[in-house]
DNA sequence: TGTACATCAGTGAACGCGCGTTCACTGATGTAC
DNA sequence: TGTACATCAGTGAACGCGCGTTCACTGATGTAC
């Protein structure tokens, strides 16, 4: 934080990232049921019981590889936005470089977006990192004109919709807001089962399928 | 499978059925990696090794209980459909009794649509049940007036699109084959985000959204 | 600038645990004559 | 129908393994005076 990092200060932020860097690899290998703090510290060199001086245990380390993901895929999804531009190659660039980093990270994906790990309660501070793309979409929409979309909302989620309305400051009537989550979950979607197999045998491989997905989407929330 | 099945036979049928029973309530405490032959066979009173007689290995239970799960969500959705009557109607019925099944039966929903389980391969026998949700909303467009949908369909998927109209039999152009794998997508994407908890925070309950977007999406594919 | 004390990183042994799988065996059930 | 033999289910001990976490410790780094 300050400037004046002691050589301890240093040595332990250091290896700290060399654990978790230790443990993702591992992830690709074993996924997270199978991380082992004895391996990671094997591999490291150390004795297992040193890992207890960085976290305090196997599911904090977890917990923090989990945000950490959420916030690389969040920053990838932001970063392929240009910020201007003709918003339909917006929300395009946005889509691939989703599923582009879901496709080089696969097992960091799985964590965030695969089932759940039984015994594992997510604390508080993933909830904000796991929103950053669906808030990179949304900002596409924002001071854009869209195009008025009508249809029946029944009232739950009518009111589920203006409540996000506010929360996110857009000017979209529930329908639209609807769609934009019905978007949101067909592009994690389509990243699931592109990732997970289930598209072997019909769209495989599945990055044209995709494309023309975020094509549609993009129609479809009115953009 | 004769009639004269013999003492010995039965009781086999039986166990085995008992031990898959056992470890599908495991399976909703620990999830599928913390599946243990030790803890079904100490829960049914046997000693693990006598589970062998009937399972050759763990990956063999697993493998028979991702099939049964298949088979079973398969075979929920093939049941809502009542056969006749607005095409729409039964397209909800379909979407509708997957979610029933899924958030009924969580851990083996997460089992067949979750992450894959590392070291895990999935054999042949999987593929057949794990199509039947999909066969059952196709089936409800065949012999139906589909509104015809144009798009520019890139090659790739067009080709794939082509390959799927002639083994699933339907009367569909490319544009609408693609939005049909769309509509599938979104049906497990939709089912995937509510039970893993990222709906919470935006359409939590998802009741109504759910059948919202069963509705935009049978509109979506023309039907 | 030099020294005394406090802080911290890493060690190594230990606790207590559970796992999948193999194997030689006993005793019950089924089959052939 | 009765007996001899073959098949099969289930036992209990063992193999070899890895795990998370705790704890008293040594020795190096940092801080206060």
């Amino acid at each position: 934080m300050t400037a004046t990092r002691t050589a301890r200060e240093r040595a332990r932020a250091e290896l700290t990232q060399e654990i978790k860097d230790e443990a993702r690899r591992q992830l690709a290998e074993v996924g997270a049921h199978g991380l082992s703090l004895r391996a990671v510290a094997r591999e490291l060199g150390m004795v297992s019981s040193a890992l207890y001086r960085y976290f305090p245990s196997r599911d904090r380390l977890l917990t923090d590889l989990i945000v950490d993901a959420y916030n690389a895929i969040g920053e990838a999804a932001e970063q392929a936005d240009p910020g201007k531009g003709a918003p339909r190659d917006r929300w395009l660039a946005i889509w691939q470089a989703t599923r582009e980093w879901a496709r080089a990270h696969p097992h960091e994906y799985a964590l965030i977006y695969g089932s759940p790990i039984p015994g594992y309660q997510a604390p508080q501070d993933t909830v904000a990192p796991a929103a950053r793309v669906a808030l990179a979409l949304v900002k596409v929409l924002t001071h854009t004109e869209l195009r008025e979309i009508d249809g029946d909302v029944p009232p739950q989620l009518r009111a589920q919709a203006e409540t996000l309305t506010k929360v996110l400051g857009i000017v979209a009537g529930p329908e639209t807001v609807a769609r934009l989550l019905m978007a949101w979950t067909q592009l994690f979607g389509a990243i699931n089962f592109d990732l997970f197999g289930q598209y072997v045998g019909s769209v495989d491989p599945a990055d044209e399928f995709f494309a023309h997905s975020a094509k549609r989407m993009a129609e479809f929330v009115g953009l």
